[in-house]
RNA sequence: GGGAGCUUAGCUCAGCUGGUUCAGAGCACCUGCCUUACAAGCAGGGGGUCACUGGUUCGAACCCAGUAGUUCCCACCA
């Protein structure tokens, strides 16, 4: 029984999303120790590039260094100096959380083996001819300076002026408006489009109109593809800096005037303001152009506009030279392994979601403008040759078969790294062996051919294409197996008032400090109360209350128990014995009910039901029951039949709540009675049920209360 | 614009194949109790038109249709 941790970022601390996270793989991992299974959990942490090369840059820029005034190397040897420094706090915080991994087997994803896998992975597929470069519109983001995939990009709704822009037509004194909500890329204007059944503009046919600002002649032209309807039914084209466009100024061949600099600013190319912020260069050309009387009217309207996730800058549409991944073909077989139930997904409602996404998947762009990462083995001549091949000196091997001058000093590595799910992808498989891209499925090592396919794996929803379909895929090209076998989706956490928690609205509390009052075993309860599978849960700090309430009421019963003085010559009273054999029935039929509940990965339910039989049936009807009556003052001695019965049932039930509460459960089990050195609760037999159930007596019972 | 889900007690949620576990649980609330395991507790108690409307059925929280509200995913609006 396999799991393999999502791995956190590195220098990422524990937040409420972890703990929910973290807590179910331990629940899980524990309960499998205990049903006898060779239970292993294993840890590890992601170099998450954009956040972490984010991280260390504001980093450095407080001590005055800027990322440009440092070489490649010089910036790396930061990197990891920080990574070292830090990269450790999250798992410590794992660990103080209960988290049952085996340590000795922690990874990450840039060790030298699992970086040596990635590299591996880019060549098997490029020789495969499935990776490939060209040039495409991509997701810019201006501040970090590198592509961001489309699953990155953010739409937040934000109040826009449409802007209505009068641009002259050719050979006469009229001008046809067009609609903008990006006036600052009028310089990179190349053409104005119109809908061909559109009447008010079909005497246009053939004509040129002028772009303001730089007067630049463009031709109308026609397309289906605007919206008669929308603003005043012309569209300014500006193939450089919108998706549509670009793929107008394709069907049209257009020319592509790129107006904006990498970092976000008015370009060469367009001609006039360049230098300038494109907020900046938004007021002011509108200002100019009102001034011209250009300006026909200024509407407000909502509209969406891309933010990255990382970073939270306004995202640019933006062409560029990247790497690709073809993902139609190598997809297939993920999406079978889902839809045929070979991997299941809980709850089964994200099936419809995958199978949606997995149908309209789009090439994978894997390049990212970064140096923190596993940079991409291609290499490049002076003469526009490429080769992909892990080390230098293969690579001018190769190119110098292509190129008989070349010079080992003229061939130069692509500046790139890879997208960080370009290594996560592999995760199920490489942090058992690294080598199995290299060497193969039939001569992977003994360690992956006993834990893989892993059993279950236990992220977020949100992550599902980004991380568990990759998983899938890569699963399914290098081993033709799946790497898990279910998938449970948890929910987000919220807070009570049903917003998610976040950093910048300040509404998550710190796991650490709930840890710190409610104790680790409180806080878990608590977080498992209020999760049901796939369901959002709206967490309040009272659930951690509760928690805490019911260890401590375990730990008085443990007290009470300890606290009975025991004697031979007490006869057993008919009651007690028929407690006795009340609560043992009681305690088979709600095993019954708790392995069912988790069979179906019902967790809270499972939870609850042993916080039941715990509370109303042991505590508060069994216990009741046997304790001996006082009699002036002093407590009664108890048989020793009954209260070996009780303290096995104690044990028992330690057993059955020990994946929720593992601290005071191996404390209790120790102070119950001398162990031997390996008897741990953690590693006691999971209880079966002796018999089943007697319901009649059970029945019986429940009349006598 | 396309798709999926959700709506049951004040809150968070169970309720599986339509019918004697069908109206439930935990928390919160109210009323008593500092009774030698436990006031972070104990004993008792109140509380729901199962979103709304209609349909199918001998019978509907459950099946069907529509409406409203809500959440999420995908596409992305110049």
């Amino acid at each position: 029984y396999t799991i393999v941790i999502p791995p956190p970022n590195v220098t990422g601390v524990l937040h409420m999303g972890h703990m929910l996270n973290n807590t179910i793989q331990d629940v899980l991992i524990r309960r499998a120790r205990m049903l006898g299974f060779n239970a292993c959990w294993v840890p590890g942490t992601d170099h998450a590039s954009i956040a972490t090369e984010a991280k260390v840059v504001a980093l450095l820029k407080e001590q005055g260094i800027q990322k440009k005034d440092l070489s490649r190397e010089a910036f790396l040897n930061h990197a990891w100096e920080w990574k070292n420094k830090y990269g450790g706090i999250i798992l410590k915080q794992l660990e103080k959380l209960g988290a049952s991994c085996d340590w000795d087997r922690t990874k990450f994803t840039m060790d030298p083996d699992m970086s040596e896998a990635v590299l591996d992975t880019f060549i098997h597929l490029y020789n495969k001819g499935l990776i490939y470069r060209g040039v495409r519109m991509v997701n810019w983001d201006p501040q970090s300076l590198t592509a961001v995939s489309d699953e990155e990009v953010i739409y937040k709704e934000s109040n826009s002026k449409l802007v209505y822009v009068k641009y002259k037509i050719e050979n006469s004194e009229d001008f046809i408006t067009v609609a903008t909500t990006r006036p600052e890329t009028i310089m990179g204007d190349t053409a104005v489009c119109v809908n061909p059944s559109d009447e008010r503009y079909a005497h246009l046919k053939g004509k040129k109109v002028c772009v303001p600002v730089v007067n630049r002649w463009v031709p109308v032209i026609f397309d289906e593809y605007v919206d008669a309807a929308f603003g005043t039914g012309a569209l300014k084209v500006t193939p450089a800096h919108d998706i549509n466009d670009f793929n107008l100024g394709q069907k049209h061949q257009l020319p592509s005037i790129d107006a904006l600099t990498a970092d976000g600013k008015i370009s060469e190319a367009a001609g006039a303001y360049v230098g300038m912020d494109r907020f900046v260069c938004r007021k002011q050309i509108i200002k100019d152009l009102q001034e011209q009387g250009l300006v026909e009217k200024i509407e407000d309207i909502k509209n969406k506009v891309g933010h990255s996730e990382r970073t939270d800058a306004v995202i640019e549409p933006k062409l560029s030279m990247q790497w690709f991944l073809k993902m139609d073909e190598i997809s297939k077989p993920a999406l079978e392994a889902v839809l045929g139930g070979d991997v299941k997904l809980i709850p089964e409602k994200f099936v419809n979601t995958y199978k949606h996404w997995m149908e309209n998947v789009h090439d994978w762009c894997i390049s990212r403008q970064l140096w923190w990462g596993q940079r991409i083995p291609a290499w490049y001549d002076n003469n526009g040759n490429t080769v992909v091949s892990k080390t230098k000196e293969e690579a001018f091997a190769q190119l110098k078969n292509k190129n008989s001058e070349l010079k080992i000093e003229q061939i130069k590595q692509d500046e790139d790294v890879l997208d960080t799910w370009f290594s996560s992808w592999l995760w199920p498989l490489t942090v058992f062996d690294a080598n199995v891209v290299k060497n193969g499925w039939d001569n992977a090592n003994a360690d992956l051919k006993y834990y893989y396919p892993t059993n279950d794996l236990v992220t977020a929803p949100e992550i599902l294409f980004f991380w568990v379909a990759r998983m899938i895929i890569a699963g399914k090209e290098f081993t033709k197996q799946k790497p898990f076998t279910n998938v449970y989706l948890t929910g987000i956490v919220r807070d009570k008032l049903g917003r998610k928690m976040s950093k910048s609205l300040g509404n998550s509390p710190d796991p650490i400090d709930l840890i710190n009052q409610y104790g680790a075993d409180g806080v878990r309860v608590g977080m498992m109360l209020c999760s049901p599978a796939g369901n959002d849960l709206m967490f309040d700090e009272s659930y951690c209350e509760q928690g805490r309430n019911f260890a401590n009421k375990v730990w008085n019963a443990f007290r009470l128990i300890k606290g009975f003085e025991s004697s031979n010559t007490e006869t057993q009273p008919t009651s007690s014995k028929a407690a006795i054999q009340w609560f043992e029935n009681k305690f088979n039929e709600q095993l019954e009910i708790i392995d069912d509940h988790y069979a179906k990965y019902r967790m809270s339910d499972a939870l609850m039901a042993t916080y039941k039989l715990v509370w109303d049936d042991f505590c508060a009807w069994y216990l009741e029951a046997i304790k001996p009556e006082f009699v002036n003052g002093k407590s009664m001695p108890i048989d020793t039949a009954t209260l070996n019965a009780t303290i096995h049932f104690l044990e028992k039930l330690l057993k059955l709540m020990h994946p929720w509460m593992p601290f005071i459960t191996e404390e209790i089990w120790h102070l119950l009675e001398e162990r031997k050195e390996m008897d741990c609760v953690i590693v006691a037999q999971w209880p079966t049920a002796t018999k089943a159930a007697d319901s009649k007596l059970l029945a019986e019972f429940e009349v006598c209360k």
